[in-house]
DNA sequence: CCCCTTTTGTTGGCGCGTCCAACATTGGCG
DNA sequence: CGCCAATGTTGGACGCGCCAACAAAAGGGG
């Protein structure tokens, strides 16, 4: 039996993008079933939860790249969960709303993911858990500053807290 | 300033994978530096902590595909850093060793690492750190069972959905 | 001894997620 | 009006994980 080096084990970079690995192979397992994948289901929630959106706006608060978007959106788009219409109030954007489809994908996409979440915890108590999802949060609230690398917009300069630490 | 779903940010695996996007950038930033990516450093680390290796050992080890470990080890002969002859107890094999610039190379990028973790993990106290480690090495160690994880096909479980310890 | 299975290195390819550059159109604002 | 910002879109890049296929070699039974 091949033991891991001990230089990868230690360090919580290795650690958090080994069970992100895990993670993300159960949620494609969960996904797969239905044909759709990561991306879908963050615009699906996206749009369920702040209603009618342009692509712009379901990039940022679903963290994606506005191409990443355009392509998610057609891919929903032909599945007839989600329907784009020109916004006659500026033209430049789209509105995009949920059909009952997306509304009844996105449930299903929802319980598959729930139960990826029981598997992907499994060894944890309640306790365990809500620990581990504290620290979480707090890690991405930190490293999710406004001011950081993105085409995305945000006419921001640097000079934050820490450039370098 | 759009809000990410709360669909989202409630999910363990969501927090996961998106704190473990930052630690692939900030990772990737470290790296990058000197030309190198995640699966050098895997088998450089691998190839200090245990000598010559194969190249089936290093994936098994590092946790590649053994067809990536040909790849990374082309990248690092060419750079110098390591060395492939062919074993003469068994011709399927080769043996794969560190060369000295490829252990000079090897510190460097862990150094850049070490600093990584720091920026990854700043928000969080001593404690809270080790915590935070703790959790991730139990569900990695949990995943990593030969047989597979949670689902099915277990010699023996109590609990199949139910919550645990 | 031969056959069958396993292991190993290697090639080539796929999918997902992240990200960037460029462009045309449109809006906002001085 | 003229400039800059935002938007949608196209096309591409890279890293990582994964799989299928193959030839060469080793190992284990009959």
């Amino acid at each position: 039996m091949e033991e891991t080096p001990a230089h990868l084990t230690a360090k919580p970079s290795w650690l958090l993008t080994q069970v992100a690995v895990h993670a993300h192979r159960l949620a494609s397992e969960g996904f797969g079933g239905v044909g759709a994948r990561g991306y879908h289901y963050r615009i699906l929630a996206a749009l369920d939860e702040f209603g009618v959106s342009s692509q712009a706006e379901l990039g940022r608060r679903s963290n994606m790249d506005r191409s990443d978007v355009v392509a998610a959106i057609n891919e929903l788009a032909e599945q007839g969960c989600v329907e784009r219409t020109p916004d006659p109030d500026d033209r430049r954007r789209n509105r995009v709303h949920l059909t009952p489809a997306g509304r009844r994908h996105l449930r299903r996409l929802d319980r598959a993911l729930d139960a990826v979440q029981d598997d992907l915890l499994e060894p944890l108590s309640a306790e365990d858990r809500q620990t581990l999802t504290g620290l979480l949060t707090r890690l991405l609230a930190h490293h999710q500053r406004p001011w950081g690398p993105s085409s995305n917009s945000r006419p921001f300069s640097p000079s934050g807290t820490t450039p370098n630490s």
